[in-house]
RNA sequence: GCCCCGGUAGCUCAGUGGAUAGAGCAGCGGCCUUCUAAGCCGUUGGUCGGAGGUUCGAGUCCUCUCCGGGGCGCCA
């Protein structure tokens, strides 16, 4: 933040020199300040002359020199120097710490989640509705100590991104298909634990299961079905006790069996197979990777043919998955007539799509054992955003469509701005076409893409006439009526939507108005999954497309050490080991003497900031011993007793120096009022609380949520050295008393701050542990 | 066979292409009659797994390689 106070300024200087002549006017990477390692290089360093040099055709001195001259006029800046081979050391003067001290203090009590005027939330350029997916286990069994990983982290990110200006949706995904042959065999063990009848060989065990079993009341002699939906019904009520204990809560718990019910997994199924992406060819084709996923061989195995079966089952349905960059082709319906998971999958992402607020992202977050599945999920978003394929279609309209003369263009906003639209433009009307741009009906052109009739026939829709012209939509959600609606009464057409991949229709009209070549001829690989370069152009166009729509965040396994020894995921007693044994053993061995609700607290906060510790991507040790101490390695209670110790002294204060903080409006004014050089303790601390933003940024940039654990323990760090150094409460001193007051409010803010983004409490007190007796 | 992750101080790990690679713990030595010592300060400790390459500059990017951890091969 207050580095972007000086980014600001430093961006102001640099085009003054531009202007000025002094620097040649070319394309300079953007002039940015950074914390310098080493404190006595001073506040900031700004590297820019050492990347620009080149670009200026000067040397690195030369040019700081002219950034210096300049910088010394700066009213945020107290010193300049030129220091190593070229860097620009800044030393900020205290009106910027000023400035940037009273932007925090303004944020002083709101949420860093709700309130969008908090400091701590960067500027978002681009601010999405992202859905976000994590957890989404069967429910089967409580949320164990391995998915709580992806608790905290799917929670955390959640956070961090909404921090960063997106609207989030966090949502569950409930794995409650009735043909899950897991869940049968969990119904099936809790019946047999009820009715005293034979247990299931694989059947599931452990006191959660007989705790299910205890809460059921079977009425007459109900089938399996109804044991499996009163059971896993029983099983999410804990597994939604449990994550709340854990401060992770939902916006949405999402039945796949709905899809089901709804016969939506049945319509996906049609609808790809009139697209042309799934058949029932038997066979199967997989692809043989080399190094870095390059295809080296499509493999086509043809699948056996039973006769026996032939008479009453109809043939298995694949999804032609390796069309769209998955390494094989997948089940979508079995012979026997069962969906597969993947089916359900199907549906619910194009459910996810397709909502009122539907969403422009969706990140899923999944555990290790889940890797393979990124690309089959990429493969099954790229499937239901495509157009209509039927290739051979496809083909004959690229060459036959110039002759029909029977188009209807709207703008493509796709296309990009300037000459390439216009000419397309000028193009169409040539040949006698009208062209229609939305923008002229005050349409939100990013739902509508452009209408080619002749195309649009081929995406089997109906037409319309009316004066003799239908207008046929091209639209990314065909299912979003009010967009219809509008265009309807915008255009004064009757409207068709069609569904249809803007890419491959973009292609198309090129095709159409340019003489380009139809594109290279299919490689002796790839003639082996696609038919056409024209189909190959919009698979891979649809799969690169559904990677930018699809997220799949993979977090790695968690090893959970006791005694230095990797500890067994299961309990003594067999029992598998859930999130709450976690919350609960940390929080009993950490403060014994404290309450229950005290101890779950504190074993939730500790589990939480443990997970969040390391890169979500990176395998990690639970250190079990550790978390469980409540001691000065612990880095959870170090960071909390920062914040403890700023209430601690806000609250003395209050009672024995009231005149120096009567109320939070008077910190604020009694510190613009005065100027003076910070101790050096307070200016890292506060360039540390600044920092926050930044941070918040680039965590949610890469859904690097561990960062902010980093930030946090050096923000505490910061704020240990200040304290120590810097007495607070000085009746002698009341203008300095009041600006440390101010610093320790802008603190307080930051840590508060950075603990609601990581779901982890800042306690008002935290009394110090009894010494160990002797 | 392929994919993902890791290899940085004795241990656990930070480290947006920039200056002399940093913390914590462990070791050693200091600081409580002043806002909570769950704190602070000082100090010891390094061929950033290895080899090439990219460039003004590489722990960071690319290629190859060695050693660990995990995953995948019509089960969801």
């Amino acid at each position: 933040m207050i580095r972007s106070l000086i980014n600001r300024s430093l961006q102001g200087h640099l085009q003054a020199l531009i202007q000025a002549g002094q620097l040649p006017d070319a394309a300079y990477p953007p002039m940015q300040c950074e914390a310098p390692k080493q404190p006595d290089h001073g506040d900031l360093a700004v590297p820019f002359a050492l990347g620009a040099a080149r670009i200026a055709g000067m040397n690195p001195r030369a040019l700081a020199e002219l950034l210096v001259e300049r910088l010394r006029q700066d009213p945020l800046i107290a010193s300049v120097e030129i220091a190593g081979p070229g860097f620009v050391n800044l030393r900020l003067s205290p009106t910027a710490y000023q400035q940037a001290l009273n932007a925090v203090l303004n944020s002083a009590g709101q949420s860093v989640l709700r309130d969008a005027g908090h400091f701590g939330r960067p500027s978002c350029e681009k601010p999405e509705r992202i859905n976000v997916e994590f957890v989404s286990v069967n429910p089967n069994g409580p949320i164990t100590i391995g998915s709580g990983r992806g608790a905290a982290y799917g929670s955390a990110l959640c956070n961090v991104l909404q921090a960063a200006g997106h609207t989030v949706h966090r949502e569950y995904y409930i794995n409650d298909g009735v043909n899950s042959e897991q869940m049968r065999q969990f119904a099936l063990s809790v019946r047999a634990l009820k009715l005293g009848t034979e247990f299931p060989e694989k059947g599931y065990k452990g006191d959660y299961v007989q705790a299910v079993a205890d809460q059921i009341e079977p009425q007459g002699d109900p089938d399996v079905i109804w044991w499996q939906q009163e059971a896993q019904a029983l099983m999410l009520q804990r597994q939604r006790r449990d994550l709340e204990t854990f401060g992770v809560a939902f916006d949405t718990w999402f039945s796949e069996q709905t899809l089901h019910d709804s016969g939506r997994v049945q319509a996906c199924i049609d609808e790809l197979e009139a697209k042309g992406i799934a058949d029932r060819q038997p066979v199967r084709r997989s692809l043989k990777l080399g190094k870095k996923g390059v295809i080296e061989d499509v493999i086509v195995e043809d699948q056996p043919v039973d006769e026996d079966d032939a008479a009453g089952s109809e043939p298995t349905v694949w999804l032609r998955s390796t069309k769209l960059g998955d390494d094989k082709d997948r089940v979508l319906r079995r012979k026997d007539g069962r969906l597969t998971y993947i089916a359900g999958d199907v549906a619910y992402h194009d459910d996810k799509f397709n909502r009122p607020a539907n969403a422009d992202r969706l990140i899923t977050v999944l555990g290790p054992d889940h890797h393979g599945f990124i690309g089959r999920l990429n493969a099954v978003v790229a499937a239901m955003q495509m157009s209509f394929l039927q290739q051979d279609q496809l083909e004959d309209t690229t060459k036959d469509q110039a002759q029909t003369g029977e188009f209807v263009f709207m703008n493509l906003p796709d296309l990009g701005s300037g000459g390439e639209l216009e000419g397309l433009e000028a193009s169409a009307q040539e040949q006698g076409h009208l062209f229609v741009d939305l923008d002229r009906f005050l349409i939100d052109t990013g739902l509508v893409k452009l209408v080619p009739e002749r195309l649009a026939k081929l995406h089997n829709a109906i037409p319309v006439k009316k004066d003799g012209m239908t207008l046929w939509v091209a639209m990314e959600n065909p299912k979003n009526r009010e967009a219809i609606d509008q265009i309807q009464q915008a255009s004064g057409c009757d409207v068709r939507p069609v569904i249809a991949h803007p890419t491959a229709i973009e292609n198309a009209i090129r095709k159409t108005y340019t003489t380009d070549s139809e594109g290279e001829p299919l490689s002796e690989i790839d003639a082996k999954r696609y038919v056409s370069p024209a189909e190959r152009d919009a698979c891979q166009a649809a799969a690169k497309d559904a990677e930018s729509k699809l997220l799949v965040q993979i977090y790695q396994l968690v090893r959970f050490m006791k005694d230095g020894q990797p500890a067994p995921m299961r309990k003594r007693d067999g029992n598998i080991y859930a999130i709450s044994d976690l919350i609960e053993e940390i929080g009993a061995q950490a403060a014994p003497q404290a309450d229950r609700e005290e101890q779950v607290r504190i074993g939730r906060d500790v589990a939480r900031f443990f997970y969040l510790m390391r890169h979500h991507d990176t395998t990690f040790d639970f250190d079990l011993d550790l978390a469980a101490r409540q001691s000065d390695e612990n880095p959870v209670f170090y960071v909390q007793y920062a914040h403890a110790r700023i209430e601690q002294v806000l609250r003395r204060a209050r009672e024995e120096a009231g005149s120096l903080y009567p109320d939070s409006n008077a910190v604020n004014g009694g510190l613009a009022a005065t100027a003076r050089d910070l101790h050096e303790r307070e200016k890292q601390l506060l360039l540390q609380v600044c920092a926050l933003p930044d941070e918040v940024a680039l965590a949610a940039e890469d859904g690097a949520v561990n960062r902010l654990t980093n930030y946090a323990m050096e923000l505490a760090r910061a704020y240990h050295g200040f304290y120590d150094t810097c007495r607070v409460i000085d009746t002698d001193a009341p203008e300095v008393s009041q600006q440390r007051l101010a610093l320790c409010v802008a603190a307080r803010t930051a840590l508060q701050g950075v603990l609601e983004l990581l779901g982890v409490s800042a306690p008002l007190r935290m009394d110090r542990p009894a010494a160990p007796s002797e």
